[in-house]
DNA sequence: CCAGTAGTTTGATCCGGATCAAACTTTGGC
DNA sequence: GCCAAAGTTTGATCCGGATCAAACTACTGG
């Protein structure tokens, strides 16, 4: 739902198939879910709301009238009886609000302040049966959500915090290179119970294995949220250290 | 990927739409993907295609040329370096082969014999830009596949190995269950260690947990593959202890 | 600028599941 | 039906991260 994929992709795709990934190349334009027309055309039927930090977007169970479409800010969708569980985080662009049944399986809340499109369900379904173009781009992001999921549920499958933590890095990282954000530094917007939230780990594990990753210089510092891999070798290291090596062996063969 | 919704679900939807909510309850007739029109229409252009058991069905890299529809047999989608690390278990009228850049991301498997659609990816793109229905459900497919997913990701979230496993076997008989399939007991068709890869525990650990849920009268094994839940009671308290436990406090507040 | 609170670090202890290892059981081929 | 290989159970040990708890730091609003 929300982090970008490796820097050496192009573009979201289904069957091998993506308009974009000409169009990027040809444009040099940045990645999009809508292309800038697509996005005015459905300005049109979308209205734009705001949230304050901490706001709920929606709660999980609420009539699913509309979908959002993040202009600014960062929220997370989460579910759970507790809350806690973190889905997804959402950037800028990235569409949610997907519904079962007529009502939202998970909650949302705005991170940071928020400004998003809302598009309501009925007006945007008429678009979608008479527009192509935006169906298919809606098919296109879905897949790249679906991908991001699966992503999360890979991390997720990885044991070990250090390798959990790099690897969810390497995805804010590669977010913010393919938005053209300053490369170099890695902007890590949520709090560490967040971060906690998504990889899976406690708030205090989160803490202790960025400290550890620090006192080996893979990664500084600059302040809470900033930070810069000071150690490729080192961080790529532990990236690959997660696959490859969880031998499950069965069966008596010595 | 693959597993069915809970059982209040009606089909896939997205915003809040879905033309099989209707047909499911006017007809009866079991959920699909495609309509039996549908699926001979693609039949058309779709050769079948049948694995053994063990064999490989793409590998990760494999030039995407295709995709597929599972009509019999249970297969696996993997990743990971060292070719552990299950994505998503595939049963019949599953989609899966989709692509990024041309190349298969993930690798797939047969566990049991399997017979297949093998859908080209240059007809099938043909096909989807005119043919707005079949656009239409790969639209509700790729959501359904989104939730699984995020369900899946959910499950690897939990930390106590019975709650991971229950919940794994509540997907397993939803999944049964939403195809009509032999209520009472359920199946299992995948062997301990490919659960323990979807489940992220070692297989070890999925053996000791199977047995202590069954010296804890919950379950039951008919033999290695069959299994019925003896005391629902206590299988839904694991599956609600899951959830609303993790109290993550931060900061000192008394 | 200060107080109060939200967020973070760090310490100590404990436990669940990984890991190593060996026996046991089922399956499939001949 | 027998053997080998594949798959499963079970035992012993160990370690990483959860959990409990307290101190520390950075915001926020008055």
């Amino acid at each position: 739902m929300a982090f970008a994929e490796p820097s050496d992709r192009k573009g979201p795709s289904i069957l091998g198939v993506d308009p974009w990934v000409s169009d990027t190349r040809k444009t040099g334009k940045k990645r999009e879910l809508l292309s800038e027309a697509e996005r005015s055309r459905l300005a049109v039927i979308a209205s734009i709301v705001r949230f304050k930090k901490g706001e709920d977007i929606y709660r999980a169970g609420d009539r699913a009238d509309a979908i959002f479409n993040i202009i600014s800010g960062v929220a997370k969708s989460y579910s759970g009886k507790g809350g806690d569980r973190i889905v997804a985080f959402l950037f800028p662009n990235d569409l949610f609000g997907l519904s079962e049944e007529g009502r939202y399986t998970n909650a949302a809340r705005a991170l940071t302040p928020v400004t998003a499109y809302r598009l309501p369900v009925s007006v945007l379904r008429s678009r979608l049966s008479r527009d192509a173009l935006l169906e298919y781009h809606v098919i296109c992001k879905l897949c790249e959500e679906l991908r991001q999921s699966q992503r999360h549920a890979f991390l997720l499958g990885e044991r070990r915090a250090d390798v959990r933590l790099a690897t969810f890095l390497q995805m804010l990282e590669q977010l913010q290179v393919a938005k053209g954000d300053t490369a170099g530094e890695i902007y890590v917007p949520m709090d560490r119970s967040d971060i906690g939230e998504y990889v899976g780990l406690s708030l205090a594990a989160v803490s202790r294995t960025f400290g550890s990753l620090v006192r080996h210089n893979v990664i500084k510092f600059r302040d809470r949220r900033w930070l810069k891999i000071t150690d490729r070798a080192a961080f790529d290291r532990i990236l690959a250290d997660g696959a490859g090596r969880r031998t499950v062996r069965r069966g008596r063969n010595p």
